[in-house]
DNA sequence: AGAATTTGTTAGATTAATCTAACAAATAAA
DNA sequence: TTTATTTGTTAGATTAATCTAACAAATTCT
């Protein structure tokens, strides 16, 4: 076993559709993860191997694919990136869920462990704000999308009804 | 000349060094493309001869490199996404500029169209705030990341000054 | 149980991107 | 103008990821 410590884009994949699949089906197996894949089983049969070598799954000829203790680590952490990314895509800047999907399978591979933070955290403050929904801003930015205008902030519109009332 | 419709990231990453060394030195040479991208000149002369079969770079034995219109412009779309990408990091996340640099240098690859645009517009949003520097949620975002705190919103500030003034 | 279907594996080829080693051209220094 | 240094090229090996073709095991159907 050779313990790698940085796995390829293409190998966390693998991990990730494993997890994925034992998610949704209970189990993972080579069938299913060429599919979710979209590449030939021998593909798969490779990958697994590999993976096998080097610590993080469990696979015996025609059985089910096992995550070990440091391939299901690993996996739970690309998710993680999948899930954050996935949401601040489709939540906060509103893109079609389809893109987001491809946009943040790519994005997960390459984020740095700050960058991952910053964004979790932007996601944490604008889902806790004390304001019910899409804070003001946000709403000012999809208008903003929208029609290319700005609509005069709260701020302001507060003085000017305090002007108004003299 | 096979015109291929999509380069891999790779040959995005030799195009894009080709431009900054043009603006940098004036001129692109094999050496520079070599140091910058820290892959040795075999790699470079074999990535140049695929980026000449496609018709993105002229490269004649022991010249300079040089750009045909289409690999211009294919230079300057990446590097649009590169400026882009790094702006949102270190301007709206705050992320420190050496790692905002390398996770621009990885997404400006994969990231769509889509998603390129959006960010494009919330900068745009946000460089174009009528409140001069950072607006007042950004700002509260840098709070609320520092300290776990929220900084109470100014609507509020003002309607208890005004509650106050009563 | 036997046949058909699905699923998985092996072998071997292919492609893209990289490397080292050896050499050749161009440039700078003596 | 030789020599030395820098720069560029070619040939050939290596690695990762994929594929097709052929076969083998497991499962399902009749």
């Amino acid at each position: 076993m050779k313990k790698k410590q940085k796995l390829s884009s293409n190998m966390e994949d693998y991990l990730e559709a494993i997890t994925v699949l034992k998610q949704k089906n209970g189990v993972a197996r080579v069938r299913g993860i060429s599919r979710l894949l979209k590449v030939e089983p021998p593909s798969v049969a490779s990958a697994l191997n590999n993976l096998s070598e080097n610590g993080f799954v469990i696979h015996e000829r025609y059985g089910y694919v096992e995550l070990t203790p440091e391939g299901e680590k690993l996996a739970r952490d690309i998710q993680k990136k999948h899930q954050m990314l996935l949401k601040f895509l489709t939540e906060i800047l509103n893109i079609d869920f389809k893109i987001a999907q491809v946009d943040a399978c790519k994005m997960e591979h390459t984020i740095s462990p700050q960058t991952f933070k910053k964004l979790t955290k932007f996601i944490e403050f604008i889902e806790t704000s004390p304001v019910s929904g899409r804070p003001a801003w946000l709403k000012g930015f999809d208008y903003y999308f929208k029609t290319g205008k700005r609509l005069r902030c709260k701020v302001r519109q507060i003085k000017q009804k305090m002007l108004a009332k003299r």
